[in-house]
DNA sequence: TTGAGCGTTCAGAATATTCTAAACGCTCAG
DNA sequence: CTGAGCGTTTAGAATATTCTGAACGCTCAA
């Protein structure tokens, strides 16, 4: 591998690793790629990047799920042959429904739960005052309100729509309680 | 701490621990702190959640980083206390800024690097020719082209200005090379 | 029908991360 | 001063993740 690529893979690699959506080597593999004229095959990459064929078997799944890269078949060759993927914006889509909503869903869903577990598990031992389940569900309301709002502002973002910080930033005030809003 | 709190506690943990952003503990303890009507001190969190105190204080301050929680002086007491922030906003712009754009930058950063090194370098024994120079810069273009329009999209946001998908969308298209595109 | 050439699976080795408890240093009441 | 009561640092234990190489199963040319 040249110079530039190297340089270009440790690069990559390093973002990748910080990134929270990639690992370091998925990251050195789609560089690695990236940069290539041509489809290369699992034992190439695996040469270049001086892994296993098995970890990179596995690693590279995972890009090709984040459509980072794709499986082309080559004539007259049984291996399979890697090359990467250059729609970002399909990439970025991936990453916002697969990822973030959904993670934010999680959040929404543990809110629901807890909601639920409040109203009907007033007889425990451990069960919070009056007041204090007032306060939880406050809570627990203004979270879902935020939560919500971005999920729906990254649903709208991902169809190409418009979306703008302020609106977000209008929610803020609303999950305070009303008697302390201005 | 009641059944409600425990809920949510585990399901925060759990999203946080696939967030990218947050551990599982600091999810754990930002949930318990959102859930609580007055600040708690460091034991109380550590007694809560069943973690020694060295952890927790340790953790705890990657919250305090991203402001998800604030450290707040009791009257009467030595103890560091901590409640959770409710600024969301505040929150999704800190990780926009310091940790989406921040890799965006490690990444075009990259590309430069490996741009520099295909210039100066053209007589290493490993040198692309010129053909394959040529191929790599234009990928290096395109990853540019994209992270880029990411980037200042990402920085509107977070002025709360409005952003559209269907911009970065756009894109795409022209990090093709300008002979195939259409 | 066989076996060479593949990718995948899997058990365990290598490595990285998370967590604990002891040691430390700071602050402030006595 | 002095020491009790804190949070922090740190060395190493516990745990989780990543990686390897051997074993496996599939496919297809011979």
């Amino acid at each position: 591998m040249d110079r530039a690529t190297a340089i270009f893979v440790d690069g990559i690699g390093t973002a990748a690793a910080t990134s929270g959506i990639l690992t370091q080597l998925q990251g050195r593999i789609f560089a690695l790629l990236y940069l290539q004229p041509r489809a290369l095959s699992l034992e190439e990459v695996a040469a270049e990047l001086q892994q296993s064929k098995s970890n990179i078997s596995v690693t590279i799944r995972g890009l090709v799920e984040w459509h980072l890269v794709r499986r082309t078949p080559i004539a007259g060759s049984r291996k399979d042959h890697y090359e990467a993927a250059t729609n970002f914006w399909r990439v970025m889509q991936e990453v916002m429904e697969r990822r973030f909503r959904w993670n934010l869903r999680q959040a929404l869903a543990a809110a629901s739960e807890a909601e639920r577990a409040l109203e009907q598990g007033g007889r425990g031992s451990d069960a919070p005052s009056r007041e204090s389940a007032a306060f939880i569900t406050g809570r627990l309301m203004g979270l879902r309100l935020f939560f919500t709002a971005v999920d729906t502002a990254i649903g709208a973002f991902t169809q190409g729509k418009a979306v703008d910080g302020e609106t977000l930033r209008n929610v803020v005030p609303l999950m305070a309680p009303a008697h302390k809003r201005r």
